[in-house]
DNA sequence: ACATTAAAAATGAACGTTCATTCTTTTTTT
DNA sequence: AAAAAAAGAATGAACGTTCATTTTTAATGT
Protein backbone atom coordinates (compact mmCIF):
# COMPACT_ATOMS: atom_id res chain seq x y z
CA UNK A 1 0.00 0.00 0.00
CA UNK A 2 2.90 2.20 -0.02
CA UNK A 3 2.15 4.66 -2.77
CA UNK A 4 -1.49 5.43 -2.10
CA UNK A 5 -0.38 6.51 1.46
CA UNK A 6 1.41 8.77 0.04
CA UNK A 7 0.27 12.71 0.20
CA UNK A 8 -1.24 13.48 -3.27
CA UNK A 9 -1.29 16.97 -1.92
CA UNK A 10 2.60 16.79 -1.70
CA UNK A 11 3.30 15.60 -5.30
CA UNK A 12 1.13 18.68 -6.27
CA UNK A 13 2.71 20.67 -4.52
CA UNK A 14 6.00 19.80 -6.06
CA UNK A 15 4.68 20.11 -9.44
CA UNK A 16 3.15 23.38 -8.69
CA UNK A 17 6.38 24.15 -7.62
CA UNK A 18 8.66 22.84 -10.15
CA UNK A 19 5.96 24.88 -12.61
CA UNK A 20 6.63 28.23 -11.31
CA UNK A 21 10.21 28.24 -11.19
CA UNK A 22 11.12 26.76 -14.29
CA UNK A 23 8.88 29.49 -15.70
CA UNK A 24 10.78 32.12 -13.78
CA UNK A 25 14.34 30.42 -14.12
CA UNK A 26 14.82 28.02 -16.73
CA UNK A 27 15.39 24.18 -15.93
CA UNK A 28 18.84 25.02 -15.75
CA UNK A 29 18.44 27.72 -12.56
CA UNK A 30 15.65 25.53 -10.90
CA UNK A 31 17.82 23.50 -8.18
CA UNK A 32 15.64 20.71 -6.42
CA UNK A 33 16.76 22.12 -3.14
CA UNK A 34 14.87 25.44 -4.59
CA UNK A 35 11.63 23.16 -5.59
CA UNK A 36 11.78 21.65 -2.21
CA UNK A 37 11.69 24.95 -0.09
CA UNK A 38 8.50 25.90 -2.07
CA UNK A 39 6.58 23.10 -1.94
CA UNK A 40 7.71 23.45 1.65
CA UNK A 41 9.13 20.17 1.86
CA UNK A 42 12.58 18.42 2.58
CA UNK A 43 14.46 17.84 -0.62
CA UNK A 44 14.89 13.91 0.35
CA UNK A 45 10.86 13.62 0.14
CA UNK A 46 10.86 14.55 -3.45
CA UNK A 47 12.67 11.24 -3.90
CA UNK A 48 9.99 9.80 -2.72
CA UNK A 49 7.42 10.60 -5.40
CA UNK A 50 9.85 10.81 -8.44
CA UNK A 51 12.61 9.05 -9.42
CA UNK A 52 14.83 11.91 -10.04
CA UNK A 53 14.99 15.29 -11.30
CA UNK A 54 14.51 14.35 -15.13
CA UNK A 55 11.39 12.04 -14.00
CA UNK A 56 9.89 14.94 -11.76
CA UNK A 57 9.96 17.50 -15.24
CA UNK A 58 8.75 14.30 -17.36
CA UNK A 59 5.95 13.86 -14.93
CA UNK A 60 4.77 17.17 -14.45
CA UNK A 61 4.90 17.63 -18.41
CA UNK A 62 2.50 14.99 -18.96
CA UNK A 63 0.19 16.32 -15.77
CA UNK A 64 -0.01 19.83 -17.45
CA UNK A 65 -0.75 18.48 -21.02
CA UNK A 66 -3.88 16.31 -20.01
CA UNK A 67 -4.88 19.11 -18.44
CA UNK A 68 -4.85 21.31 -21.35
CA UNK A 69 -6.64 18.52 -23.73
CA UNK A 70 -9.11 18.08 -21.29
CA UNK A 71 -9.83 21.79 -20.94
CA UNK A 72 -10.15 21.93 -24.64
CA UNK A 73 -12.45 19.26 -24.95
CA UNK A 74 -14.32 19.56 -21.61
CA UNK A 75 -17.82 21.07 -23.51
CA UNK A 76 -16.74 19.71 -26.99
CA UNK A 77 -20.01 16.95 -28.83
CA UNK A 78 -18.03 15.44 -32.10
CA UNK A 79 -21.31 15.31 -33.65
CA UNK A 80 -21.21 18.98 -33.64
CA UNK A 81 -20.79 20.73 -36.99
CA UNK A 82 -17.68 21.31 -37.98
CA UNK A 83 -17.22 25.23 -37.69
CA UNK A 84 -19.43 25.31 -34.91
CA UNK A 85 -17.22 22.59 -33.37
CA UNK A 86 -13.68 24.10 -34.11
CA UNK A 87 -14.78 27.63 -33.04
CA UNK A 88 -15.74 25.58 -29.78
CA UNK A 89 -12.08 24.03 -29.74
CA UNK A 90 -10.04 26.95 -30.34
CA UNK A 91 -12.16 29.34 -27.99
CA UNK A 92 -11.66 26.84 -25.08
CA UNK A 93 -7.83 26.48 -26.00
CA UNK A 94 -7.77 30.24 -26.24
CA UNK A 95 -9.19 30.34 -22.53
CA UNK A 96 -6.72 28.06 -21.38
CA UNK A 97 -3.24 29.52 -22.70
CA UNK A 98 -4.93 32.89 -21.56
CA UNK A 99 -6.73 32.37 -18.09
CA UNK A 100 -3.85 29.18 -17.16
CA UNK A 101 -1.20 31.20 -18.99
CA UNK A 102 1.45 29.52 -16.58
CA UNK A 103 1.00 26.24 -17.61
CA UNK A 104 0.65 27.23 -21.14
CA UNK A 105 3.81 28.92 -20.79
CA UNK A 106 5.19 25.70 -18.82
CA UNK A 107 4.70 23.58 -21.91
CA UNK A 108 5.54 25.94 -24.58
CA UNK A 109 8.96 25.85 -22.49
CA UNK A 110 8.60 22.12 -22.79
CA UNK A 111 8.06 21.81 -25.97
CA UNK A 112 10.59 23.56 -28.03
CA UNK A 113 13.56 22.54 -25.46
CA UNK A 114 15.74 18.79 -25.42
CA UNK A 115 14.49 18.80 -21.27
CA UNK A 116 11.84 16.31 -21.86
CA UNK A 117 11.74 12.99 -22.44
CA UNK A 118 10.65 12.00 -26.36
CA UNK A 119 8.79 9.05 -24.53
CA UNK A 120 6.95 11.82 -22.42
CA UNK A 121 6.31 14.22 -25.84
CA UNK A 122 4.79 11.25 -27.42
CA UNK A 123 2.76 10.46 -24.11
CA UNK A 124 1.67 14.27 -24.11
CA UNK A 125 0.35 14.38 -27.76
CA UNK A 126 -1.91 11.56 -27.78
CA UNK A 127 -4.87 13.54 -26.31
CA UNK A 128 -4.81 15.85 -29.12
CA UNK A 129 -6.96 12.62 -31.07
CA UNK A 130 -10.49 14.79 -30.98
CA UNK A 131 -9.07 17.70 -33.27
CA UNK A 132 -7.56 15.30 -35.50
CA UNK A 133 -11.19 13.97 -35.78
CA UNK A 134 -12.85 17.26 -36.28
CA UNK A 135 -10.06 18.07 -39.04
CA UNK A 136 -10.47 14.61 -40.67
CA UNK A 137 -14.18 15.35 -41.02
CA UNK A 138 -13.86 18.68 -42.13
CA UNK A 139 -11.52 17.26 -44.86
CA UNK A 140 -13.96 14.57 -45.96
CA UNK A 141 -16.98 17.38 -45.99
CA UNK A 142 -14.60 19.72 -47.94
CA UNK A 143 -14.39 22.46 -45.44
CA UNK A 144 -11.37 22.20 -43.91
CA UNK A 145 -8.28 22.21 -46.65
CA UNK A 146 -7.16 18.79 -47.66
CA UNK A 147 -3.67 19.13 -46.17
CA UNK A 148 -1.41 17.53 -43.05
CA UNK A 149 -2.48 17.67 -39.64
CA UNK A 150 0.84 19.30 -38.77
CA UNK A 151 -0.07 22.21 -41.48
CA UNK A 152 -3.61 23.04 -39.41
CA UNK A 153 -1.94 22.80 -36.10
CA UNK A 154 0.95 25.26 -37.29
CA UNK A 155 -2.09 27.68 -38.58
CA UNK A 156 -5.14 27.26 -36.57
CA UNK A 157 -3.91 26.45 -33.15
CA UNK A 158 -0.09 27.00 -32.54
CA UNK A 159 -0.12 31.00 -32.99
CA UNK A 160 -2.26 30.76 -30.18
CA UNK A 161 1.31 30.29 -28.08
CA UNK A 162 3.18 32.87 -29.58
CA UNK A 163 0.26 35.29 -28.20
CA UNK A 164 -0.07 33.81 -25.16
CA UNK A 165 4.86 34.03 -24.61
CA UNK A 166 3.95 37.66 -26.50
CA UNK A 167 1.56 38.96 -23.58
CA UNK A 168 3.01 37.53 -21.01
CA UNK A 169 6.22 39.24 -21.79
CA UNK A 170 3.97 42.33 -21.27
CA UNK A 171 4.43 43.42 -25.25
CA UNK A 172 1.15 43.64 -25.33
CA UNK A 173 -2.40 42.36 -24.56
CA UNK A 174 -4.82 39.85 -25.83
CA UNK A 175 -8.18 41.61 -25.46
CA UNK A 176 -11.60 40.57 -26.32
CA UNK A 177 -11.06 42.42 -30.13
CA UNK A 178 -7.76 40.35 -31.00
CA UNK A 179 -9.55 37.56 -29.98
CA UNK A 180 -11.66 37.92 -32.22
CA UNK A 181 -9.22 38.36 -34.88
CA UNK A 182 -6.96 35.79 -33.65
CA UNK A 183 -10.00 33.68 -34.39
CA UNK A 184 -10.71 34.88 -37.78
CA UNK A 185 -7.20 34.32 -38.94
CA UNK A 186 -6.99 31.04 -37.59
CA UNK A 187 -10.13 29.81 -39.56
CA UNK A 188 -9.22 31.87 -42.59
CA UNK A 189 -5.89 29.52 -42.90
CA UNK A 190 -7.23 26.34 -42.55
CA UNK A 191 -10.81 26.68 -44.23
CA UNK A 192 -11.89 25.96 -48.18
CA UNK A 193 -12.56 27.58 -50.50
CA UNK A 194 -11.14 30.96 -49.42
CA UNK B 1 44.59 46.81 -29.45
CA UNK B 2 43.44 43.65 -27.09
CA UNK B 3 40.16 42.78 -29.16
CA UNK B 4 41.57 42.75 -32.58
CA UNK B 5 44.07 40.65 -32.09
CA UNK B 6 42.09 38.20 -30.58
CA UNK B 7 40.65 35.22 -33.42
CA UNK B 8 37.60 35.88 -34.58
CA UNK B 9 37.37 32.49 -35.97
CA UNK B 10 38.10 31.27 -32.07
CA UNK B 11 34.96 33.15 -30.84
CA UNK B 12 32.56 31.88 -33.98
CA UNK B 13 34.46 28.22 -32.66
CA UNK B 14 32.80 28.68 -30.07
CA UNK B 15 29.35 30.59 -30.68
CA UNK B 16 29.10 27.20 -33.26
CA UNK B 17 29.76 25.26 -30.56
CA UNK B 18 27.27 26.77 -27.94
CA UNK B 19 24.33 26.47 -30.72
CA UNK B 20 25.59 23.00 -31.52
CA UNK B 21 25.49 21.69 -27.23
CA UNK B 22 22.11 23.62 -26.44
CA UNK B 23 20.09 22.57 -29.23
CA UNK B 24 21.07 18.93 -28.17
CA UNK B 25 21.22 19.06 -25.12
CA UNK B 26 19.43 21.98 -23.86
CA UNK B 27 21.36 24.95 -21.92
CA UNK B 28 21.10 22.98 -18.71
CA UNK B 29 23.12 20.64 -19.89
CA UNK B 30 25.77 22.49 -21.21
CA UNK B 31 28.90 22.84 -19.36
CA UNK B 32 31.59 25.38 -20.00
CA UNK B 33 33.69 22.64 -20.38
CA UNK B 34 32.39 20.97 -22.75
CA UNK B 35 31.82 24.32 -24.93
CA UNK B 36 35.59 24.64 -24.66
CA UNK B 37 36.29 20.94 -25.82
CA UNK B 38 34.00 21.32 -29.00
CA UNK B 39 35.45 24.44 -30.04
CA UNK B 40 39.30 23.10 -29.19
CA UNK B 41 39.98 25.79 -26.55
CA UNK B 42 40.82 25.91 -22.89
CA UNK B 43 37.68 26.76 -20.79
CA UNK B 44 39.87 29.65 -19.67
CA UNK B 45 39.79 30.98 -22.83
CA UNK B 46 36.26 31.31 -23.41
CA UNK B 47 36.59 34.22 -20.78
CA UNK B 48 38.83 36.01 -23.06
CA UNK B 49 36.08 36.71 -25.52
CA UNK B 50 33.25 36.13 -23.03
CA UNK B 51 32.44 37.70 -19.56
CA UNK B 52 31.14 34.80 -18.54
CA UNK B 53 28.14 31.65 -19.78
CA UNK B 54 25.14 34.19 -19.64
CA UNK B 55 27.23 36.74 -22.00
CA UNK B 56 28.16 33.87 -24.17
CA UNK B 57 24.42 32.31 -24.67
CA UNK B 58 23.40 36.16 -25.04
CA UNK B 59 25.34 36.93 -27.86
CA UNK B 60 25.35 33.75 -29.43
CA UNK B 61 21.44 34.85 -29.66
CA UNK B 62 21.89 37.99 -30.84
CA UNK B 63 24.47 36.67 -33.24
CA UNK B 64 21.84 33.71 -35.00
CA UNK B 65 19.03 35.95 -34.54
CA UNK B 66 21.41 38.91 -36.78
CA UNK B 67 21.62 36.46 -39.31
CA UNK B 68 18.55 35.17 -39.52
CA UNK B 69 16.89 38.67 -39.91
CA UNK B 70 19.58 39.51 -42.33
CA UNK B 71 18.77 36.44 -44.57
CA UNK B 72 15.07 37.33 -45.18
CA UNK B 73 15.58 40.78 -46.16
CA UNK B 74 18.68 39.97 -48.34
CA UNK B 75 16.99 40.29 -51.52
CA UNK B 76 13.67 42.37 -50.82
CA UNK B 77 13.17 45.97 -51.70
CA UNK B 78 10.69 47.84 -49.72
CA UNK B 79 9.07 49.52 -52.89
CA UNK B 80 8.12 46.17 -53.99
CA UNK B 81 3.82 45.65 -54.40
CA UNK B 82 2.98 44.37 -50.80
CA UNK B 83 1.89 40.12 -52.34
CA UNK B 84 5.13 40.17 -53.83
CA UNK B 85 6.86 41.05 -50.76
CA UNK B 86 5.30 39.67 -48.95
CA UNK B 87 6.08 36.11 -50.42
CA UNK B 88 9.30 37.09 -51.23
CA UNK B 89 10.28 37.66 -47.53
CA UNK B 90 8.21 34.68 -46.17
CA UNK B 91 9.74 32.38 -48.91
CA UNK B 92 13.09 33.50 -47.23
CA UNK B 93 12.29 33.15 -43.50
CA UNK B 94 10.89 29.55 -44.66
CA UNK B 95 14.39 28.78 -46.27
CA UNK B 96 16.29 30.17 -43.45
CA UNK B 97 14.23 27.64 -41.32
CA UNK B 98 14.66 24.72 -43.45
CA UNK B 99 18.37 25.26 -44.57
CA UNK B 100 19.54 26.73 -41.19
CA UNK B 101 17.43 24.52 -39.12
CA UNK B 102 20.26 24.41 -36.53
CA UNK B 103 20.45 27.68 -35.96
CA UNK B 104 16.53 28.60 -36.35
CA UNK B 105 15.93 25.65 -33.55
CA UNK B 106 18.33 27.53 -31.42
CA UNK B 107 15.98 31.03 -31.82
CA UNK B 108 13.43 28.82 -31.25
CA UNK B 109 14.58 27.72 -28.04
CA UNK B 110 15.41 30.79 -26.34
CA UNK B 111 12.50 32.84 -27.49
CA UNK B 112 10.12 30.21 -25.20
CA UNK B 113 13.03 30.46 -22.63
CA UNK B 114 14.37 32.62 -19.93
CA UNK B 115 17.81 31.78 -20.74
CA UNK B 116 18.06 34.99 -22.57
CA UNK B 117 18.64 38.44 -20.60
CA UNK B 118 15.35 40.90 -21.67
CA UNK B 119 18.15 43.54 -22.81
CA UNK B 120 19.52 41.04 -25.66
CA UNK B 121 15.78 39.66 -26.66
CA UNK B 122 15.14 43.16 -27.41
CA UNK B 123 18.40 43.82 -29.53
CA UNK B 124 17.49 40.62 -31.51
CA UNK B 125 14.22 41.88 -31.82
CA UNK B 126 15.12 45.42 -33.95
CA UNK B 127 16.16 44.19 -37.14
CA UNK B 128 12.49 43.24 -37.72
CA UNK B 129 11.50 46.38 -39.14
CA UNK B 130 11.28 46.35 -42.84
CA UNK B 131 8.39 43.39 -42.47
CA UNK B 132 6.57 45.58 -40.04
CA UNK B 133 6.90 48.24 -42.65
CA UNK B 134 5.89 46.36 -45.28
CA UNK B 135 2.33 45.41 -42.73
CA UNK B 136 2.11 49.35 -42.06
CA UNK B 137 2.07 49.74 -46.34
CA UNK B 138 -0.39 46.88 -46.84
CA UNK B 139 -2.93 48.23 -44.18
CA UNK B 140 -2.72 51.47 -45.66
CA UNK B 141 -3.72 49.90 -49.05
CA UNK B 142 -6.29 47.46 -47.79
CA UNK B 143 -4.64 44.46 -49.04
CA UNK B 144 -3.13 43.53 -45.26
CA UNK B 145 -5.56 43.13 -42.22
CA UNK B 146 -5.93 46.28 -40.22
CA UNK B 147 -5.13 44.05 -36.92
CA UNK B 148 -1.69 44.02 -34.45
CA UNK B 149 1.78 43.35 -35.69
CA UNK B 150 2.09 40.62 -33.37
CA UNK B 151 -1.07 38.95 -34.61
CA UNK B 152 0.19 39.06 -38.23
CA UNK B 153 3.23 37.86 -37.47
CA UNK B 154 1.69 34.66 -35.10
CA UNK B 155 -0.26 33.83 -38.63
CA UNK B 156 1.82 34.83 -40.69
CA UNK B 157 5.77 33.88 -39.70
CA UNK B 158 5.56 31.86 -36.85
CA UNK B 159 4.08 28.75 -37.80
CA UNK B 160 6.70 28.21 -39.45
CA UNK B 161 8.76 27.56 -36.65
CA UNK B 162 6.42 25.10 -35.24
CA UNK B 163 6.75 23.50 -38.60
CA UNK B 164 10.71 23.47 -38.28
CA UNK B 165 10.53 22.11 -34.68
CA UNK B 166 8.00 19.18 -35.56
CA UNK B 167 10.01 18.20 -39.26
CA UNK B 168 13.15 18.22 -36.57
CA UNK B 169 11.46 15.79 -34.76
CA UNK B 170 11.20 13.52 -37.53
CA UNK B 171 7.49 13.91 -37.48
CA UNK B 172 7.02 14.45 -40.94
CA UNK B 173 8.61 16.09 -43.75
CA UNK B 174 7.77 19.80 -45.21
CA UNK B 175 8.40 19.16 -48.66
CA UNK B 176 7.74 21.53 -51.57
CA UNK B 177 4.31 21.13 -51.44
CA UNK B 178 3.75 21.54 -48.27
CA UNK B 179 6.01 24.53 -48.34
CA UNK B 180 3.40 26.17 -51.38
CA UNK B 181 0.39 24.94 -48.75
CA UNK B 182 2.05 26.97 -46.06
CA UNK B 183 2.37 29.88 -47.64
CA UNK B 184 -1.47 30.05 -48.83
CA UNK B 185 -2.44 29.03 -45.28
CA UNK B 186 -0.18 31.99 -44.06
CA UNK B 187 -1.77 34.50 -46.50
CA UNK B 188 -5.21 33.61 -46.25
CA UNK B 189 -4.72 34.62 -42.91
CA UNK B 190 -3.36 37.99 -42.95
CA UNK B 191 -4.89 39.18 -46.48
CA UNK B 192 -7.91 41.27 -46.60
CA UNK B 193 -11.10 40.31 -48.69
CA UNK B 194 -11.11 36.38 -47.47
C1' DA C 1 -10.89 3.59 24.36
C1' DC C 2 -6.09 3.18 24.88
C1' DA C 3 -1.24 1.46 24.60
C1' DT C 4 1.94 -0.91 21.71
C1' DT C 5 4.35 -1.61 17.73
C1' DA C 6 5.84 -2.01 13.15
C1' DA C 7 5.81 0.06 8.78
C1' DA C 8 5.72 4.16 5.99
C1' DA C 9 6.80 8.82 5.27
C1' DA C 10 9.52 12.58 6.01
C1' DT C 11 13.58 14.87 7.35
C1' DG C 12 18.26 17.47 7.71
C1' DA C 13 22.75 16.61 7.06
C1' DA C 14 26.16 14.60 4.33
C1' DC C 15 28.29 12.77 0.01
C1' DG C 16 30.60 12.76 -4.15
C1' DT C 17 30.48 15.08 -8.35
C1' DT C 18 30.26 18.69 -11.49
C1' DC C 19 30.18 23.22 -12.54
C1' DA C 20 31.60 28.16 -13.67
C1' DT C 21 35.28 30.77 -12.97
C1' DT C 22 40.08 32.19 -11.69
C1' DC C 23 45.05 31.67 -11.03
C1' DT C 24 49.60 30.76 -12.51
C1' DT C 25 52.37 29.48 -16.07
C1' DT C 26 53.53 28.78 -20.86
C1' DT C 27 53.25 29.91 -25.65
C1' DT C 28 52.65 33.01 -29.33
C1' DT C 29 52.85 37.38 -31.42
C1' DT C 30 54.83 41.71 -32.52
C1' DA D 1 62.06 41.44 -25.00
C1' DA D 2 57.67 42.89 -23.83
C1' DA D 3 52.76 42.23 -24.29
C1' DA D 4 48.90 39.51 -25.49
C1' DA D 5 46.73 35.18 -25.85
C1' DA D 6 46.09 30.69 -24.44
C1' DA D 7 46.52 26.88 -21.53
C1' DG D 8 45.88 23.41 -17.71
C1' DA D 9 45.26 22.96 -13.12
C1' DA D 10 43.06 24.65 -9.16
C1' DT D 11 39.14 26.57 -6.39
C1' DG D 12 35.07 27.12 -4.02
C1' DA D 13 30.33 26.86 -4.55
C1' DA D 14 26.31 24.47 -5.89
C1' DC D 15 24.16 20.61 -7.43
C1' DG D 16 21.50 16.02 -7.49
C1' DT D 17 21.09 12.36 -4.73
C1' DT D 18 21.52 9.29 -0.66
C1' DC D 19 22.04 8.16 4.24
C1' DA D 20 20.93 7.75 8.99
C1' DT D 21 17.52 9.18 11.90
C1' DT D 22 13.12 10.93 13.51
C1' DT D 23 8.20 11.55 13.08
C1' DT D 24 3.79 10.09 11.64
C1' DT D 25 0.42 6.72 10.55
C1' DA D 26 -2.37 2.87 11.13
C1' DA D 27 -3.12 -1.72 12.60
C1' DT D 28 -3.28 -4.80 16.63
C1' DG D 29 -4.01 -6.60 21.23
C1' DT D 30 -5.84 -5.55 25.62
Amino acid sequence: MAKLQKSIDKRNALVKATIELVNNNGFHATPMSKIAKMANVSPATIYLYFENKQDLVNQTYIDVKAEYTKYAFANYDPTTPIEEGFKMIWKRIADFKLKESEHAMFLAQCDNTPMIDEESRQEGIKHLQPLLDLWERGKKEGIIKPISDYLLYAYAINPLSFLMMTQKRGAFTLDKTHLEEAYQSAWSSIKMCQ
